[in-house]
RNA sequence: GGGGGAGUGCCCGAGUGGUUAAAGGGGACCGGCUGUAAACCGGUUGGCUCCGCCUACGUAGGUUCGAAUCCUACCUCCCCCA
């Protein structure tokens, strides 16, 4: 049974969201913030603390992106909303004109907890030495434990929507739980409709005492159960959200994540904006893409550029360089051929070995604009793909190895 | 010429009779990273016919049941006095 009635709160001062091409179930659009509009489908990268690491907001823009996500949990424990919304919003505070998502601190609930989603599925995060961070999960909210003092701090619905109030995000996201991979059916359930009610309880709040020009996205849950996802979209088409964002554990592997989202996409109402949460990796955007999804974030070619990684159109290696290997060494080729960044420009792979090896901030600066100039370009290409009933050839051959096409400076 | 000190695995550096193939760093190599506890985290790093053996703590001898650790000679380096 497909859902119909998906009452977005369509208030142009807020969002607004306009499909201009299809393809397929892919489709170009363009979601248009107070702070600018966002071509989609769109990699979105990570200002977690307010910051992309290692590149200034003015770079970030020059690299073509028009948003970025804000996290608000890391912004609750420092600096704190109040400093922020005395700067003037998250927007004035980082000196970004672009718009702006917020992460509810929903993720954090799992990944305080567990270290992360590689390291949950594999049973590894105790090898961390495990922060307890997160104390309690309740009806009210989350108690969590700041890993910065040790001060105790509750995020609930009305919490996280307040503080996303004060940064002033152009899309708040509503508060949830990520279930982890490894909990039960039973767990999952009972979660995902203590979720369902957060939703219900943070369009309330924002009703109420949210900025009207900042809108609200719901997060589908359910883990890896169908009919749980199924549920859980309902609940969400229903809630009269602006938009929807796709969370929660996505399996095990690429296949179970295909698996997982073959099952929730179609969930949707079709006309909606719709995120999804934390991916990814190079063939993870084609493929969401190809099911019609628009916007996309991720820690990964941020982070993986600081661990001496660069995207590369190499399906062989994970799409990816490992510039700090010792065959990098005397390799006098660019990173990427014809990519246009400084680090593909003016230094060959010789010297980015060096000084990524000799520890310098400016390599790090570097592969961190490759990554995001790559993504900006994969996206692009995608975009274009799109408006000219192409995607599929593209995606095939990106994933064959092929360089991104698209345009971003 | 006289006096003193030091030589340890790729490098630095612990260790002064047995539980030492030898702490700890660094480097190197491999792996991981998907709503960022992450410019991070694991693993490996003498050899082999690998659950045991061989080779190893400057070189060559010696003491001892047993030595990187004690003794002797030699080689090399450093410091001080002439």
């Amino acid at each position: 049974m497909r859902v119909a009635c998906f009452s977005v709160r369509r208030n142009p001062d807020r969002l607004s969201f306009e499909i201009e091409a299809r393809d397929g179930l892919a489709r170009r659009a363009r979601l248009v913030t107070p702070h600018g509009p966002v071509e989609t489908p769109a990699f979105i990268p990570l200002a977690t603390k307010g910051s992309v690491r290692g590149m200034s907001s003015r770079e970030v823009a020059g690299f073509g992106y028009q948003m970025v996500l804000g996290n608000t949990y890391h912004l609750l424990v420092a600096p704190g909303p109040d400093r922020i919304a005395a700067a003037g919003g998250l927007h004035e505070f980082m000196s970004w004109n672009g718009a702006i998502i917020t992460d509810s601190g929903g993720f954090q609930v799992f990944s305080l907890a567990h270290g992360g989603i590689a390291e949950e599925i594999k049973g590894t995060g105790k090898k961390r030495g495990g922060l307890a961070a997160t104390l309690a999960i309740e009806e009210e909210g989350v108690r969590f434990r700041s890993y910065r003092d040790g001060s105790e701090l509750m995020l609930s619905p009305e919490s996280s929507m307040s503080v996303q109030a004060a940064l002033g995000s152009d899309i708040a996201l509503a508060f949830d739980e990520c279930t982890p991979f490894h909990a039960d059916r039973d767990y999952t359930a009972r979660s995902t409709e203590r979720t369902s009610r957060w939703l219900d309880r943070c369009l309330a709040w924002h009703e109420e005492y949210g900025p009207a020009r900042q809108a609200v996205f719901g997060i589908v849950q359910g883990g890896t159960y169908g009919d749980l996802r199924r549920e859980s979209c309902q609940a969400i088409s229903q809630a009269g959200v602006d938009g929807i964002a796709i969370g929660g554990t996505l399996g095990r592997d690429k296949a179970e994540m295909a698996e997982v989202l073959g099952l929730t996409v179609p969930e949707l109402p079709v006309d909606a904006p719709k995120h999804l949460l934390g991916i990814g990796e190079v063939d993870d955007l084609m493929h969401g893409i190809g099911l019609g999804l628009d916007v996309f974030d991720c820690a990964v070619p941020t982070r993986l550029a600081r661990h001496g990684m660069a995207l590369a159109p190499d399906p062989e290696r994970r799409f990816r360089i490992d510039i700090r290997k010792s065959r990098a060494a005397g390799d006098s080729r660019p990173l990427v051929a014809d990519c246009p960044c400084t680090a593909c420009r003016d230094y060959d792979r010789d010297y980015l070995n060096y000084i990524s090896r000799s520890e310098e901030l400016t390599a790090v600066r570097l592969l961190v604009e490759h990554n995001l100039t790559y993504m900006e370009r994969l996206m692009a290409g995608a975009r274009d793909a799109i408006s000219s009933k192409a995607f599929a050839d593209y995606r095939r051959s990106i994933l064959a190895g092929a360089a991104p096409t698209g345009c971003c400076l």
